[in-house]
DNA sequence: AATCGTTGTTTTAAATTTGAAACAAATTAA
DNA sequence: TTAATTTGTTTCAAATTTAAAACAACGATT
């Protein structure tokens, strides 16, 4: 495997996406000087580089004042992703057709680190509150999503994945520490499915099972949202059966032909395990 | 206003976006030549980029290939966009709603130059073939989405708009030149709601209304499709101010407060309002 | 086998961008 | 009002990145 190395950076790049990425929720808006201030980052450069994402449509001004806000135009690369992502393109009918069989709004998840991030959905009938959105994250460990994803991670893997991220109580129920963690991901992977009876957020319960690729990881997960306090046993099983159904099915799908969709299939047979290191 | 000044560019910015926009459904893996090819840049500076932007999790190598993809770093910066706009705050109560209340798929779109964005949507309950998902684009002059959000264009507008970009006939209905896409926005702007009876895709109409914001400038657009070939008038006319209501609810709420959301309320005491102007 | 054409990676002179400092305009404070 | 901050913009020498060229590894073709 080819080493990060730090001798092939581009400065400007990474501090351009340093500079949208201050753009959030909370700072809808932002001036040169304080994304300068945030950064640490010259005035000047900060300057520059908002005009440069300016004349891309990356951020716009704010009305006549000198703040900047994000643009139309970061959607577009977002929008490329889910849309070249052949789990979406499989992933779409299932989860609607689970939503139908099931009434309750179903997810489709994958995993970035250690967080759960949202490809797709489809809302139920029942509105929900703050209904989650495509793109949205919530930090793995702390719910049941997250700890489907993490299904069949070695306890290497997961102490490596959180080496950087402690491990937050949400609820009570929330495991602090990575035996705890590991306990509950190798129960939800034994059993094949997962459940939250009093999730993230109270009152709604998910049930969660895997998808698998070709070697049988984890690569995303399928779920319902239950706007309840808790299911009887028997409810339970009857929904976890067709989230898991759905799973199973995507699993098929996308585990059939490996990675097929390469319009650069140049070395079919070769699998050697990438070369030496220095 | 401040013009856009080349002298402020960033090169290594711009280049870099454009490496990430090279991605796309079609092109979902791309190796450092083939961009350094379409690109004309050196193939070493692409090299360059695509490390960086490995770095920053906006793509990752394809499985043992020297091939990138894009990933899911990508997603966050369209989420952050999303999520920060107030316009789908208000929106998603409103379409949800919409769409409980008519049964059909409800959208919220908004206008990038000539183009049409999805911005959320709630998806109805007969799941159709190909259904949109936020972020996608349609040509604004081909879809009556895109004329109900150039209501109130002037012709000079319309021209400037289209300088750059040809009209191209999606069908036979499709307006060809400015002066027949003039005539079917102002029809809609004047009835205050616009409806395709065959629209970009057939065996689908779309039924759209117009959201104003403070200076009655459109904004956004709300509107429904309906799984059908053509819908009797009487039911037009019904589900046309189901989707105007919508439209006016959203208008009210965005319009009320002019732009208040700033966060820029750095000195908190201070609250004085502003009664000395210049 | 040997050659050719690609592609990924590395190096280094050449050219560029960068950031400190300066300026101007706007805002705040006194 | 006046002074003091803060911010947006401009300049230019210094320092950096860049891109041409070279290298290495690989696949395809002859």
């Amino acid at each position: 495997m080819t080493v990060l190395d730090a001798r092939y950076n581009v400065p400007a790049l990474s501090r351009g996406m340093a500079v949208l990425g201050q753009f959030s929720r909370q700072d809808r808006e932002l001036s040169g000087a304080e994304i300068a201030r945030r950064l640490k980052l010259p005035r000047a450069s900060v300057f520059r580089m908002l005009q440069t994402f300016e004349q891309l449509g990356f951020v716009e001004r704010v009305g006549d004042s000198s703040n900047y806000k994000l643009s139309l135009g970061v959607l577009r690369l977002g929008f490329e992703y889910i849309a070249s992502m052949e789990l979406t393109e499989h992933g779409r009918p299932l989860i609607d057709a689970l939503r139908d069989a099931t009434g309750y709004s179903a997810h489709l998840v994958v995993r970035d680190h250690c967080e759960v991030v949202f490809v797709a959905k489809a809302t139920g009938r029942s509105a929900q509150f703050h209904a989650v959105q495509v793109g949205a994250r919530l930090p793995a460990h702390a719910t049941v999503l997250g700890r489907v994803l993490l299904g069949g991670q070695s306890t290497a893997n997961l102490a490596a994945l959180y080496q950087d991220t402690e491990l937050t109580a949400k609820t009570s129920a929330t495991p602090t520490t990575l035996k705890a963690l590991k306990l509950l991901v190798d129960a939800d992977a034994l059993r094949g499915w997962g459940i939250s009876q009093s999730g993230y957020e109270s009152g709604i319960c998910t049930i969660a099972a895997p998808v698998f690729n070709e070697v049988r990881e984890v690569v995303a997960a399928v779920s319902i949202t239950v706007p309840a306090q808790k299911i009887p046993p028997d409810t339970a099983k009857l929904l976890a059966s067709q989230v898991c159904d759905a799973a199973h099915q995507l699993t098929a799908r996308i585990s059939h032909q490996p990675h097929f969709a390469a319009q650069t299939a140049k070395r079919v047979g070769s699998f050697k395990p990438a070369s030496a290191e220095r």
